[in-house]
RNA sequence: UACCCGGUGGUGUAAUGGUAACACACCAGGUUUUGGUCCUGGCAUUCCUGGUUCAAGUCCAGGCCGGGUAGCCA
């Protein structure tokens, strides 16, 4: 076995993603203690994605598989403009509901703030870093370009004991924002641009929602990442791939303070086809009105995907499917949903629904009588019992279900064919009613075989298909809300010149289907329950939902193999 | 035009100098009271050119292609 791979409960040997190497590697190295601790550190500015459901997982993921691992949730709030107490709220609900637990290890980096003023002095007493007088403007001509070097700061050599005033003045509140920032003293002509003498402390004059005004000198990201990390004692901090470049400043700092130094490594973050990630193109699709909010069962948020009925276990298995690497490529949603589909399968009770109801009478079933016939919970889970469903003489099934004139390899109804009513019995069409006004089909006639009660058939006839139904007395009628992919383009940021991702929005990502028809099983089904439509696909109970309507959201449609024979039939003609 | 980082089937991930594998997707078949699940099979891969080596996806050199970087955002 080599070094890097390690071994199973099961003996088998797994192998180790390039970051599961390191933390091996700086095992076995003794660099850290034998430690292994870690940190997801966002920013209380938005609602968290699949994206940041994935560096969760990896972060959080990489401790827990080590003895004594552990990690900390840390709210990465230097910036009071954008930041906002809800967000932490919103945030820390999505962790745990992912089924991570970050015990009493809470932090906030604005409680480093102090520290990190008396760091910042420490620099400056040692010569590396100053007050800075430029404006904004003067900063960035002074920065230079991609190619071409910066130019020093006419106050880069002022006196240490100048800039130690002027810095405690800022702090202070002596001079207005934007005037004055402390600067670290690195080389202004570094190929590496984040090296050319990066601010470390702007003036900023805003509420933070947690140490209120008693700021108004706030640490820029690279100066306070590595502090945050240094004080949490932090081994690998794991971060995405455009902080690479900042790696050699998170570095710096940490060296030129002489404290404890984790190690920073970058992957990539995630792509998803069909999807977007970025947090201000979800935050314009919930202003511009395009979706309900942030947990718009379309959004690929963490809430978003909650109310749409994912389960945090498939997104947990996607996530350790989809690994990680450092090429930024991009993802297929269908694997997530085949998560989804996979753990669901095993565990969401079945029963019976029609979206599209198309009435169906029995003729020769008794007018009064009703049944109470035996349907199995989840072939899946012998476990999950069965439950009884009323027949009658009257019926809905799915519209899509009758062709009256079936094409090549329909299974289902069509008129003087026999198909099988689940659990119940077989019937033969024999007539159909229609509209005399549109010629659409509103009703069929149907005769049932008595002796095929349960769905067998004693004399061995075969039906070539099963289709569901629900007893017109004695259904609930149910709203559901029919999603697809957000846009229609694999990659929603394809446009033409002139356009942007909004063009590519799916015209049908939500149809809203108002006189579905369910089982009464479903009576008082709670929000946020899950359960397979036979033959159709996943639902879960959405919050909309009120003692008087029933509202479901499909999570996702069942594999579809008529679905696609029909299309190719299409396509050849 | 500077620096950094990448490049393995359609997609993604593995192979850690020694038979290029796994999953999803796709295609074909079987089982089936869900056209679901499950089972079987198929498809198809190391960016290019040199070099080192008994042996290169892996190491070296050069090229090509892609991504990132010029906030007092994170």
């Amino acid at each position: 076995m080599s070094a890097q791979n390690a071994e199973k409960d099961d003996g088998k040997t797994t192998s180790l993603n390039f970051i599961q190497a390191i933390i091996a590697e700086d095992l076995r190295t003794d660099r850290f203690g034998g430690r292994v601790h870690t940190r997801f550190p966002p920013e209380p500015n938005g609602y968290l994605h699949i994206g940041h459901a994935q560096a969760i997982c990896l972060s959080f993921g990489l401790a827990e598989e080590h003895e004594g691992g552990l990690y900390n949730l840390r709210f990465d709030d230097t910036n009071p403009v954008k930041e906002e107490e809800e967000y932490v709220e919103a945030i820390k609900e999505d962790i745990r509901w992912l089924g991570f637990d970050w015990e009493d290890r809470l932090y906030y980096a604005s409680d480093y703030f102090e520290q990190m003023y008396k760091y910042a002095v420490q620099l400056i007493k040692a010569g590396k870093a100053y007050v800075c007088d430029l404006t904004p403007e003067e900063t960035r001509a002074y920065r230079g370009t991609l190619t071409k070097p910066g130019r020093d700061s006419p106050y880069r050599n002022r006196g240490v004991e100048e800039n130690l005033d002027l810095f405690q003045r800022m702090r202070a509140g002596e001079f207005p924002d934007g005037t004055r920032t402390l600067r670290a003293k690195i080389d202004m002509a570094s190929p590496n641009l984040n090296m050319r003498d990066p601010v470390m402390y702007r003036i900023l004059r805003a509420t933070h929602h947690r140490t209120g005004e008693t700021w108004c000198i706030y640490p820029m990201y690279d100066w306070a990442h590595g502090l945050e990390d240094s004080i949490e004692g932090i081994t690998h901090s794991i971060c995405t791939l455009e902080f690479e470049n900042h790696r050699p400043l998170y570095d710096w700092y940490l060296d030129e303070l002489g404290v404890y130094h984790p190690r920073q490594i970058e992957f990539a973050r995630l792509n998803l086809n069909y999807t977007i990630m970025s947090k201000r193109k979800l935050l314009e699709l919930v202003e511009g009105g395009h979706v309900s909010g942030w947990d718009d069962p379309r959004m690929p948020t963490v809430s978003g995907l909650r109310r749409r009925g994912y389960t945090p276990e498939s997104i947990r298995e996607f996530c350790r499917r989809i690994g990680v690497a450092k090429f930024d490529g991009v993802r297929e949603i269908a694997l997530l949903e085949h998560c989804l589909r996979e753990d669901l399968n095993k565990r969401a009770p079945r029963v019976m629904g029609v979206l599209r109801p198309l009435r169906v009478v029995i003729d020769n079933y008794p007018e009064d009588q009703v049944e109470e016939l035996d349907a199995i919970n989840n072939p899946e889970d012998p476990s999950a019992g069965t439950r009884k469903v009323p027949f009658s003489r009257v019926l809905y099934i799915e519209q899509d279900d009758f062709r009256e004139d079936p094409p090549r390899k329909y299974f289902r109804l069509a008129p003087g064919r026999e198909v099988r009513l689940r659990y119940a019995y077989f019937v033969t069409c024999v007539g159909v009613v229609k509209d005399e006004q549109t010629g659409e089909v509103v009703e069929l006639h149907c005769t049932y075989d008595p002796a095929t009660r349960g769905g067998d058939s004693p004399d061995g006839r075969k039906v070539k298909g099963t289709i569901h139904w629900v007893s017109a007395a004695h259904a609930l009628e149910a709203e559901v809300r029919m999603y697809e992919h957000l846009f229609s383009k694999e990659n929603p940021d394809g446009v033409e010149e002139g356009s942007d991702f909004k063009s590519n929005l799916n015209p049908n990502s939500l149809k809203t289907l108002k006189s579905c028809r369910v089982e009464p099983s479903l009576a008082g089904a709670l929000p946020g329950s899950r359960y397979q439509f036979e033959r159709q696909g996943y639902f879960c109970v959405d919050p909309d939902s009120s003692e008087s309507v029933l509202v479901f959201s499909r999570t996702v449609p069942l594999r579809d193999t008529w679905g696609k024979i029909e299309k190719a039939q299409h396509k050849k003609k």
